[in-house]
DNA sequence: GTTTTTAATTTGAATATATACGTGAAATAT
DNA sequence: ATATTTCACGTATATATTCAAATTAAAAAC
């Protein structure tokens, strides 16, 4: 059961101000563990297809958003510009994306999937699968959809403030 | 309301070999990037102390641990252990901890927090409480709990398989 | 006492990013 | 209109961080 009244919560707990605050109740000490488990345990499964997490990252977000913008990847991938242009261009290199300047706009760098990237993207679903088999093990759907939504609020307010 | 039976619920859409896959539904595709976006938050403070996250984390652990080997402390932030050990020299040329060989084991090394460590951890602590001034806002103590305990769970998962 | 395992470090290579720069577009002034 | 300033996008360069692989050294197993 959920409150509804958030108002009357002391969060001040999980501020690192707080006379109360332990890091073992620190929900980012607990995000950054899982998302550092979470990279290490893909690099293993990308590794053999010599591919790291950040290109993955890129790949993906490209499949399903067609063409993007450097600034517009580094927005999704959380990323600093320099990371995702020189992480495309490796991508590049191996023929994975097509990198090409915007017609509107001459400062606009362009990045598409190419069919060998898409076809890629494929194969690296199928060699990572075995990766997610049990990652959701003693959770419910419905626990998941919380877990995104607010996730997404800790996003919008790391990202307002 | 969460559902009790697990079992039942169907996951597959939330892993990237399903069709129903969407990466804005990925659990993890939201973790990294908040994960992200919290360390480029709190690494835009700690840049003017001059020190990272990674610093930062091994401090906080260290503070409430007390003596903790380099092994322990890469476990903690889960990191290799090459990382926290370069990381703790750096700190140790700062004067921000101690290292000395285990008199039980002499192959481990042993951190601890100096007392000018322990002061910096405090000074960085005010410098950067205005970052988490409006990070929960949104969330309630309850949703916050339930956070940390889907995160102990993914850890878990990772960790085991 | 030799072999194997474990803990940490060193080295080298890949990755990430701060900083500076070049270039194009938009805004403002002339 | 057109020149000038300001701003935005991306890239190049230099530096810092991370980690794989190899190495060293101590402890445990045999």
């Amino acid at each position: 059961m959920n409150k509804i009244n958030t108002e009357l919560d002391d969060l001040s707990k999980y501020k690192p101000a707080s006379d109360k605050f332990e890091f073992r109740q620190f929900p980012f000490y607990w995000l950054v563990r899982v998302s550092n488990a979470y990279i290490m345990k893909i690099e293993k499964s990308l590794k053999k297809l010599n591919i790291n997490s950040t290109s993955w990252r890129i790949m993906l977000i490209l499949r399903e958003e067609g063409a993007l913008s450097v600034t517009d990847i580094a927005a999704h991938a959380v990323a600093k510009m320099p990371t995702i242009t020189k992480s495309t261009y490796k991508l590049q290199v191996d023929g994975l994306v097509r990198i090409k300047t915007s017609d509107n706009d001459g400062r606009v760098s362009i990045v598409v999937l190419t069919d060998k990237g898409a076809e890629a993207v494929s194969n690296i679903i199928n060699s990572t699968q075995k990766a997610f088999e049990h990652i959701y093990d003693g959770l419910s759907a419905n626990e998941i959809e919380q877990l995104n939504l607010v996730l997404k609020k800790l996003f919008v307010n790391l990202d307002t403030y």
